[in-house]
DNA sequence: CATCCAGTATCAGCAATACTGATACTCATG
DNA sequence: CATGAGTATCAGTATTGCTGATACTGGATG
């Protein structure tokens, strides 16, 4: 089982097509072709239905290994790179946007100024590349926010070695249209809302699936799933009824349209934490200890 | 980075010999060393001192990945094997010494009698060794113990998809010596005996790493390690003084010279968990579904 | 300090492999 | 049934990966 060969096999899983995936890595048709078979007789199992190219069952399951593996192998790359290089020009960040608060916001204009030959990067994406990013070296500090029981840490993917530190910690909140008959309430319990109409925006807020995990409930029957990370637009989504979701208490403030009410059933926080390899770059380092000693401004 | 060579860097670090591990691999040194070479060209490190051989810190970062992603090669492959055969002739258990109580005693002889042409087998092992069985299909079953706080769950190595389940929870004891002045009282206080001389037994008890963590304590400085899965030899060094150790609270009726005090603080549980891969062999899906409806017996 | 030796690096040669390019095949579509 | 997009197969070639022989090197020994 050749990684180069896994990674064939995940690039004509996406690309549904041995000719697209050959195009796309830069093989010929034929070579993709004998990188598939040779893994089918390899594992004695047929792993891709042709035409439509799907996976089997047994490709299902070399999936579910394929992937991480090819993202260890990046971060294993990474992570002996990082020796060669510790004091670089830049300070790459990578964050959800739940994470970008005044608190981060300002760390983050204190870094730029303390260092200003510094190439400072911020990008918004969802956890799971955020995360990505700090492994395999494309990020040297990431924020990933979520939300879990108050003792638990946040679930990440095991690809690696990564510190996690926790740096801010508020109420979870629902966000609710200006309109909704529930807005009056000073708490709600998110068991109560279950069967309500929900976005699942698992790279804008909270994944749904965390909520039912949290909330140890099969509901949140979700209505409309929205892909990106524009906070903003999931608001406007949301003020016009399209359904609910979920943020820290404080990030609904700026928000026209919307309403947050605090959940007070079950005990869930929503929790930033800060994430980085276990030996951080010069500046990630800095930045790092900025973002620990301010804390939860509220 | 090609598996094969991470295989033959990794069985170079253990034998700490380019030539022991050519041997080991069954390839020439010549073979062994150009891997190397080739690794480290590849990465652009060193990865190993010779003479003595030992890992670098590039060797260090290389081998916290390089064991978890062939550990995860084996899963992958195990886990499409498994589809070929879901029903064979063999039940395969393998089991931490803590979980061997009456109850899944009872539960196996049950499995044995109710099929009795099956190759049951029980493998007494650490707890890595067994969710490794379980992963690269050496076990159908594995049956692990630690302890833990209450809500959370057994801390596992993130190599694939396990389900896992809480067979059964109990009051986390400390083992003492029968003559030890603390016998008398009715529970203890784990901060209290933070100090105290330790026996670290990773493979017959918990590790006191695993209590460190617990007791959010940086004590239990131990004096002894104890290798193996002995139970019986590890309490009679503890009835002879040379440390204490920990285990489920009822574990410690059958072990003469010992005495077993219950922890009051922090609050942790002494907890054995079923693992299984997400579709068990036919055998071990009965078994399994027999150790959770038996659950614990006190 | 010279010698020795166990152990690692290097090199040439050969066998196996991993691509490409051409072509045969095969299923879905009109 | 004809067509075409897409996959499998095959021969040929460049590359890789292993062995066996040999050169090299650092540590132990007297």
């Amino acid at each position: 089982m050749d990684p180069q060969q896994l990674r064939t096999f995940v690039a004509v899983v996406d690309h549904r097509s041995f000719s697209a995936a050959a195009q796309a890595l830069g093989y010929t048709q034929s070579a993709v072709s004998q990188h598939v078979a040779s893994l089918e007789t390899d594992l004695e199992a047929p792993l891709l239905t042709r035409r439509p190219v799907a996976p089997t069952e047994a490709g299902e399951r070399l999936l579910e290994h394929a992937r991480p593996l090819l993202l260890r192998l990046d971060a294993a790359r990474a992570d002996v790179a990082r020796l060669r290089q510790v004091r670089p020009g830049r300070l790459a960040v990578a964050c959800t946007p739940g994470t970008l608060t005044p608190a981060t916001a300002l760390a983050l204009v204190r870094a730029r100024s303390a260092a200003p030959q510094l190439a400072v990067s911020v990008r918004v994406c969802g956890r799971t590349e955020a995360v990505q990013s700090v492994l395999t070296g494309g990020a040297d500090l990431a924020l990933v926010d979520g939300a879990v029981a108050a003792t638990d840490p946040l679930p990440l993917p095991d690809a690696g070695p990564l510190t996690a530190f926790p740096i801010s910690e508020e109420p979870l909140a629902v966000l609710l249209p200006a309109a909704h008959p529930l807005v009056g309430r000073p708490t709600l319990r998110l068991a109560d809302l279950a069967v309500a109409r929900w976005i699942d925006a698992a790279d804008a807020a909270v994944p749904l699936a965390e909520l039912r995990a949290a909330a140890q409930s099969d509901g949140f029957g979700h209505q409309l799933t929205y892909t990106g990370t524009d906070v903003r637009g999931l608001s406007v989504l949301v003020a016009a009824g399209a359904g609910l979701t979920t943020a820290a208490l404080s990030a609904a403030g700026d928000l026209p349209g919307v309403v947050a009410v605090p959940i007070s059933e079950p005990r869930i926080v929503h929790r930033t934490e800060l994430l980085h390899p276990r030996t951080p770059t010069t500046p990630a380092a800095e930045l790092a200890a900025t973002l620990r000693s301010a804390q939860s401004p509220r």
